[in-house]
DNA sequence: AATGAATGAGACTTCATTCAT
DNA sequence: AATGAATGAAGTCTCATTCAT
């Protein structure tokens, strides 16, 4: 089953064909625990072509990063509307954002998991699309605090906090659903809007919670 | 020269030094990449006294899971007194809860990212001690409910979303607060209190955010 | 971009860029260490053209081999005239001789380095070139000889010994002279003529080293 | 036949047997076409002692450079003894340098062919034995002007330009001895003796060679 | 006349693990 | 209680070589 064995195909192809498998191995076993050999099998060409292509396990690992980055933002990007009111901007884009997350659970797996979990060179690579997403979201978090006739309610740095609190609860739930039998992308989408909304909202109405006084 | 060798421990020492060692490699290099070489030099003992004590790698990493686990769940539940209100038994349990991670990032490593990478011997090891964490999550909120005289009307598995999001929030300020000059990490956490338990607070007064009906 | 890509050029020009780019390759790495990758694109063409016109990376270091002997046997026959002294043809021999391997330093190293320390097929075809120059040197010192009015006397095996500790000393000279400031080439030549003349000449006069008695 | 399969033999001992065989195969094969296996099957071990004692085929190579150049110039050393004529010294320097390389030839392959043949780290390693010889040659020269009453008849570089020419004709007679049958060590030593002695006679009497004056 | 696409075989190296003391 | 000696298996990567156009 999987992939015929298709010969001789233009390098273009076969660099996505490659790069299909090695997200699907990487995502699935982990950065050090793939194989080559495992990769190379999956896409149905031998090692060496790899090699010839992408250069080492480490290139490998990093073209399916951008890749799989790459698209992510892509996803999110298309499916939010400017103009639009902020709670139904963010709406839109987690639901985006956890769609492609939830049909693409390796590639995700790759930038969440894995990527965090090996050294520098992979690192940076994930923090550029991160980058992104929270002046994305920051931006609406500015918006809503705009429509709530609120200026200035929030100081720029707790807006900048709430966006990085956002984004990376968003990231861990994304996570959670694809490992979690019997939850839906979307069911994930609304508890976090909710969540999120709500919270949001009350803050920027003023009502904010008190850490209490007595403290070591 | 180096280490000082100091030979004929009892066996509950050794292992503790062993299982020391073994969750700072493990947490700064992930399972697949730490070598029990490494561990072993580090602990200061021969790499057979490892085998003779803790039987395998796979033995060894799921004993570092377990006293790790076991540790985490100890200080947060020393750190919350009940009786208190609920929004300052969540606040000290955040409290103690980064308290501990932030002191022990190695063994959080082990906890949250490497245990997660790899496949099912590990994953369930986690499973115990991320129910024992949501269920007091569980309980906060039943205690919010009660203080609200509402139903907490919290099916379980969004309680289980929910501590997944706080955790992922909680990660993201805390690295983001690391990062950012002029941002203490005590005010990354109020932050997260005050986004949590205001969003927790409005979901049980019932104020739900409505997704938008027009949806393809 | 790069190197302009002349297509299309009759085989005999082609196969000499081909030798030009191996030799140079073979040269400077060795056999082993030269890979027909790098020689295909030095050459500019691709892997299989070199192939189809010189076989096997074998085959390829044999054609080097032979050009670079044949070449170097007649810069030397070139660079002398017979009907001088024997002194002068020797020296006019030799400054032709270092003049040529000054000038191709890869292709003297293919035939003096890399041919000898690899097995069967190439030794044998260095062997033709040394038995020539063996044979030059031979002439020159039964010219040498007659022009003394002695029999020559010295045998065959001695003479090929004595080229090559000719050779050994020169190119040990030609490096020292590179690396010592304040001694240029051909000061160093002289030397070795000086050096190569008197001995040889005493030799030939029978003015013999004798070893002493007392040995154990 | 060979090694008997001796097992838990100490460190030291099994080090010697792997550089024993190390020598072995790179000399006869060169350093690239050396393979770790074959070293490995010869020295009677696995391939990953031999990592484990010498790290790596870069280090192994090294340790062999090192140990034959040391064993060469002990040998060199042992054999001669100060205060006798100068002759006589060379004499025994001579006999006991090819006596050291016939008996050794695959050590002598690897100082002088194979090491030469590949990139910086290990020309330096045998560019300090090289040195060593060089001086005790150059020392020996001196004496013999001294002891020919011709101070200051050969100008200092001229000395060193002299050891230099010595040294790299023995080189390369050493080399040839061992590799053409029916040539003893003793034949080329006598050889060599006779060809250097005699020249460098005839230079200390004033019986310098004169290159023409009509070059190009 | 010339090349893009592809691979079988084998190189170096590392690792988890055991044996004998 | 503890270790020096040793290895089978597997991993990444390179290379000479061919096929189909």
């Amino acid at each position: 089953m999987g992939a015929v064995k298709t010969k001789r195909m233009p390098r273009a192809v076969r660099e996505q064909q490659m790069l299909d498998a090695a997200v699907r191995i990487f995502g699935q076993r982990g950065y050090m625990a793939a194989s080559m050999d495992e990769i190379a099998e999956l896409a149905g060409v031998s090692k060496p072509l790899v090699y010839l292509y992408l250069n080492s396990k480490e290139d490998l690992f990093t073209a399916c990063i951008r890749r799989e980055a790459t698209a992510l933002t892509a996803a999110v990007r298309a499916g939010v509307r400017q103009g639009l009111p902020a709670d139904r901007q963010l709406w839109d884009g987690l639901r985006a954002f956890f769609a492609h997350t939830a049909e693409h659970p390796d590639g995700w797996s790759v930038l969440h998991l894995q990527a965090r979990t090996h050294g520098e060179p992979f690192a940076a690579e994930v923090a550029a699309m991160r980058t992104e997403i929270v002046a994305f979201v920051t931006r609406l978090v500015a918006v809503a605090a705009r429509e709530a006739h609120r200026d200035p309610g929030l100081p720029e740095h707790e807006v900048a906090g709430l966006a990085e609190a956002l984004v990376g609860a968003a990231e861990s739930l994304a996570a959670w659903a694809n490992a979690t039998p019997g939850v839906t992308a979307r069911q994930a989408a609304a508890t976090l809007m909710n969540f999120a909304w709500s919270g949001l909202g009350d803050l920027m109405r003023g009502h904010m919670w008190a850490p209490p006084a007595d403290e070591s």
